[in-house]
DNA sequence: CCGGTCGTTCACGCGCGGTTCACCAGCCGG
DNA sequence: CCGGCTGGTGAACCGCGCGTGAACGACCGG
């Protein structure tokens, strides 16, 4: 069976995920992820458009409270920003907003 | 999905496998599956783009449930790799998405 | 019987991913 | 301008997912 129905899309500008599919896409090429990196941008796609928090994205991909010292969302971000990055240079596809968060 | 056809032809970039016939060809040469190599093949090609699971592939390919320490999958996506590279060597055909599955 | 193919499973180890640390750069208030 | 805080980035470390070769038995045609 070809499954239509539950392939959610989360877009922003050129990049895409199916969180049913495991599977990222950036200016329609495929982009390998891991499974935290994966999370990470599902997490922020979800919510394309605004400023999220690190505390909201550790309990959404990590789960629990983010520790004061824990540096985990933005080595992950960084990750992100390369993969992604890589197929589209120049352009600014994750904004830190500084204090606050991060926004796709 | 509904019932195929029996000239169904499944093709990925230079891989096409025709399900009734039995038959392979990777950049218009013919490539001898073996019964499940061949399966397999079709299993990935049906979901071209997509990650597929090793449970998924299982479930296609052998039937039943995939059994935790079971690496059948794995090793027959490798005699996979070597039969179709062997037409188009330093291509990459499937793609590992590590901790979720494969991907054409 | 015998040799070859196929499917399954095992064993080894490489490389990837996840975590953490360390150092630097940039922003901000005093 | 200065010192403290926030974020960027590279790298070390380690566990394990995965790649890979091979052994083994079942099956089959000759």
């Amino acid at each position: 069976m070809e499954a239509t129905q539950d392939t959610e899309l989360l877009r922003a500008g050129e990049v895409e995920a199916f969180p049913a599919a495991g599977l990222a896409r950036v200016a329609g090429q495929p982009v390998v992820l891991s499974v935290r990196e994966f999370n990470l941008l599902v997490a922020l796609l979800r919510r394309a458009g605004q400023v999220v928090s690190r505390q909201e994205l550790y309990a959404a991909v990590w789960g629990g409270e983010l520790r004061r010292d824990d540096r985990s969302v933005d080595v992950y971000v960084h990750k992100l920003r390369v993969k992604l990055g890589a197929e589209l240079p120049g352009r600014h596809l994750i904004h830190t907003h500084f204090g606050f968060g991060y926004r796709v």
